[in-house]
DNA sequence: TGGTAAAGCTAATAGTATTAGCTTTAAATC
DNA sequence: GATTTAAAGCTAATACTATTAGCTTTACCA
């Protein structure tokens, strides 16, 4: 007794983090908590249901970190600071990051909302730039397409080479910053 | 009788893109090929052989593609022509894309090897703009983080705006040029 | 103290991969 | 043409997985 969805949502998280996520079934969290896995389906909707919860926590997880990296900063400083708090979240959690990348599939409007919460941080910082409407979201496009790809590239072990990985992250930034800024002051000519 | 492994395979790309790679089990392979299940294993070696074969036939199709748009092309040409003809491969072979990003365990020597020619074309498309060495090396894994980051989350569902998806690679990568011709001219500096 | 609802359980069904070992088929050799 | 042999199929069995139905226990509350 005394078991609810949070608890089995934390037991379920350190799982994923330890075994991975494939590994995360429904009858190994049940063997793990002392419970048989049918007595799951008290606190989880199913396979899906427990999937969908990871979803969502992954994401506000993320969000979490990257609006505490990036409040008080602006610019390029609040850019990189992003970029390696999101970069550390998949290295610290990769169980739980991996949850977060699944899709959300339609009608799963709490999943989606999570995902807006991390968009609207991600624009915040863009706007720093200067840099708004269609331009602000081509650019969002740009920051999510880097920062996703080189993190689940590197978390997927896409990187072999020995060469610094940080200074790759840094460069490609660098090459989108100098862009936006480029961008922002074509846009407004100054006074 | 009459079946062999290029035949299974075969099938197991259609399946993969007709119903999905988490759909492609042995039970529904055989199903699909009119055997029983157990006779797979004369083919292929279990589903790990099965997943393995896929990959190393989704990053052989990939590279076939990308060699294809490039040859006879340089620069901006050769980039662009890379980055959108990943981008179709991933929109018109869902299943066998999806395969080919399955990262290669330790040992699959084969897995790897057809990584690395993919990249070799990554790298030659790169030595145009002049940059080489270490400089090549970042910029390899800058471009392939762009694209794949772009192009797995279009995939995913991830750009649900209707802003135009393809006006926002190409500024993804003019940037990301624009940063290569600027880095190429720092590092030569003209007679 | 007794009722009630939550939280657990067992049993059963259905789908998956995998192994062992048998049978058939087809081709090659005598 | 008959016989041997290897490949390619098969069935049966085991061991996972999720899921549903329905029963039992537990804990709390009136």
């Amino acid at each position: 007794m005394g078991l609810n969805a949070e608890a089995v949502l934390d037991a379920a998280e350190l799982l994923a983090d330890e075994e991975g996520l494939d590994a995360t079934t429904l009858a190994r969290l049940a063997a793990r908590l002392g419970i048989r896995s049918p007595s799951l389906y008290r606190h989880v909707e199913g396979l899906d249901g427990l999937r969908r919860g990871l979803t969502i926590r992954g994401l506000d997880e993320a969000n979490r970190r990257l609006e505490r990296v990036t409040v008080g900063r602006s610019r390029d400083d609040a850019l990189f600071a992003l970029a390696h708090a999101y970069w550390r979240f998949a290295r610290e959690r990769p169980g739980l990051y991996a949850a977060s990348l699944r899709a959300a599939r339609s009608g799963e409007n709490d999943v989606a909302r999570s995902g807006e919460a991390l968009l609207s941080t991600v624009l915040a910082v863009l706007a720093g730039y200067g840099v708004s409407g269609n331009e602000a979201l081509h650019a969002a496009r740009g920051l999510r397409a880097i920062i996703h790809g080189f993190v689940s590239l590197d978390a997927a072990g896409g990187f072999r080479l020995k060469l610094d990985l940080e200074e790759s992250l840094n460069r490609l930034l660098a090459a989108f910053s100098r862009d936006l800024t480029d961008r922002a002051g074509i846009d407004e000519p100054g006074p």
